[in-house]
RNA sequence: GGCCCGUUGGUGAAGCGGUUAACACAUAUGCCUUUCACGCAUACAUUCAUGGGUUCAAAUCCCGUACGGGUCACCA
């Protein structure tokens, strides 16, 4: 068989290789350099699960020194959506991901869209034609599955493969009179393979697995003349000179096939890490994240809840690698990115999303930034979410500010809220916008007692200029006139005593200022209301 | 069904031949305290799915069983 010529017959224009090659030479970059890539379908919004998985190359190809890039495989035009590319890469965007090329910013190794790759897809595939390691077939879709039934029955191997592989052997006559009646076919590689044959395969996530070599000649171009998944990612990754393919665990099955063409081809192999999908524990089963199913694990979930980007980028690097935890808690000012991931250190069963569990990372990186920073974040988040509170913050922006440095600026900050969403929650008793049709409770202390204690307060002891020692030193003077202990452990040795504690004393005023029982530290929360709005809601209740 | 992979407390997860089986989250109790939150202290796996084997020694190595997941397309 003169492959050269069938090549010749099947792909007339194609370019030869060697002007791919030239064109895509070898990347400029430092030792220990990965060139990572994210290769998602566009087929809709990112969720939390493919965020996951383009953390993990964005993070290594940066610390690395080397290269991020978003690869479009759109090959499966039946599932792609129009402005998919443009969701996917705002995305990105939005938890502020360095990507270094991508169809939207180009790059010296693109096209970054597969569709837009036909030709170069085109010449690979005349390449492996000429050195024969690929064919013709123009079975028809009805031939395979008589060829699978048939194997399905006899309970043999599934595939096109040995004798199954009808148009392995057609001569040049054969695909010449194919060709000239306009038939459509669809290129398959020749495997070389035997299934009986093991070899073990290293995995950057999983370590070494042992694999069955490959014996089905699969598809390398379909009839529309553009390629499945296996071939369009040998090429491309080959071409964009990657160093770590990166993705779904899923893919591993299909290893001994991709391998064999890497072998095909001649080209160094890529190194490979295959992650495990984040999933999702759904009653007993445990299952992938799912859009449909998981609202929580959509992007706009998120923004609309106002969870932190950086808080769930902490939870990633937590879930990448979980010896990071610690790390951060020794190096708390430190960025996630000064850590050193590794891939071995990967779960191998595919971690549980746990949102308790970013709840509490979020709360803990939200109490570690500065109260203006807080406010930025805020402002941004209630811009969009909820433009009313964000009008009032706004209004009163340093007196905001000052209100969310309440016991913040300490040792051990409060960590009162995970998301943007909880803030208005905790502070919108300090706004008198929002101040509005209150309703108080005071527990068992009747009303008129209320009013006399505050009266009291208020005309005898509040002055707004007293620290804070002076402050509660009165608040006890207050408790002691009107027959409540101030002492505390005098009140829990004998509370038939008094009529209350300080406690007591102190909630009174709480409640008639806030409304609320629970509330950060009162002194400060007094000493922002400041005298005018103390003494009107005072007067209101 | 074939082929791969996995199974450690309520949860995530470290450990990879000798540990009191890390750590974090959650939960409970106590302390601190004017409330809350924070913090601190204590408790929570007589044991690492299960049965066997190797070994002086096994969560760690080997074999079987059960269960769970993945994959077997002109989808990625």
């Amino acid at each position: 068989m003169d492959y050269k010529k069938l090549a010749d017959l099947l792909y007339p224009n194609a370019k030869d290789i060697s002007y791919y090659e030239n064109l895509y030479p070898e990347r400029n970059l430092m030792e220990g350099a990965e060139v990572c890539r994210f290769a998602p379908s566009p087929t809709g919004r990112v969720h939390m699960g493919n965020l996951f998985a383009s953390f993990v190359p964005e993070i290594i190809a940066h610390q690395t020194n080397g290269v991020f890039i978003l690869r479009i495989e759109d090959t499966d035009q039946v599932r792609i959506l129009p402005n998919g590319i443009e969701l996917i890469y705002n995305d990105l965007k939005a938890y502020n991901y360095k990507i270094d090329e991508s169809p939207l910013d180009g790059g010296a190794y693109g096209p970054y869209v597969q569709t837009e790759r036909k030709e170069i897809y085109e010449a690979y595939a005349k390449y492996l034609v000429s050195i024969g390691r690929a064919y013709p077939c123009f079975c028809s879709a009805e031939d395979l599955d008589a060829m699978r039934e048939r194997q399905q029955t006899r309970k043999e191997q599934i595939g096109y493969y040995g004798h199954y592989a009808k148009c392995r052997n057609l001569s040049l006559e054969d695909v010449e009179k194919h060709l000239n009646n306009g038939d459509k076919f669809v290129l398959r590689l020749k495997s070389i393979g035997d299934p009986d044959k093991k070899f073990v395969f290293k995995d950057l996530v999983k370590g070494a697995i042992e694999l069955p070599q490959n014996n089905i000649d699969q598809v390398l171009i379909k009839s529309d003349g553009i390629p499945p998944y296996a071939f369009a990612h040998v090429v491309d990754d080959h071409l964009m000179h990657t160093t770590i393919v990166t993705r779904d665990d899923s893919y591993i099955s299909s290893v001994p096939y991709h391998l064999e063409l890497w072998d095909a081809f001649g080209f160094k192999k890529p190194k490979f890490a295959h992650i495990l999908p984040i999933n999702i524990k759904d009653g007993n089963i445990i299952r992938k994240i799912s859009k449909r199913k998981d609202p929580w694990a959509a992007i706009s979930y998120h923004h609309e809840n106002g969870i932190p980007i950086e808080a769930v980028k902490l939870y990633f690097a937590t879930l990448m690698n979980s010896n990071f935890e610690g790390w951060l808690l020794q190096n708390p000012d430190k960025s996630y990115r000064d850590f050193k991931f590794t891939f071995d250190k990967m779960s191998k069963t595919g971690p549980l999303f746990d949102m308790e569990k970013l709840t509490n990372i979020s709360k803990n990186y939200l109490s570690k930034l500065k109260a203006s920073e807080v406010f930025e974040l805020l402002d941004e988040w209630s811009k969009e979410y909820d433009p009313d509170f964000n009008k009032i913050i706004n209004n009163h922006k340093d007196y905001t500010i000052n209100v969310l440095n309440i016991e913040r600026e300490q040792k051990k900050p409060r960590k009162d809220f995970a998301f943007y969403s909880e803030i208005k929650n905790h502070i919108w008793y300090m706004f008198d916008e929002l101040f509005d049709n209150v309703v108080y409770d005071f527990g068992v202390n009747n009303i008129d007692e209320v009013k006399k204690i505050i009266n009291l307060y208020i005309d005898k002891y509040y002055d707004e200029n007293d620290d804070k020692d002076t402050w509660f030193d009165k608040i006890k003077k207050l408790s002691e006139e009107c027959g409540y202990s101030s002492d505390m452990k005098a009140y829990k040795e004998n509370p038939d005593n008094f009529k209350g504690s300080v406690a007591d004393i102190s909630n009174i005023i709480r409640v008639a200022l806030t409304t609320k029982n629970t509330t950060p530290d009162l002194y400060e929360i007094m000493h922002l209301l400041g005298k005018e709005r103390i003494i009107n809601r005072f007067n209101n209740i």
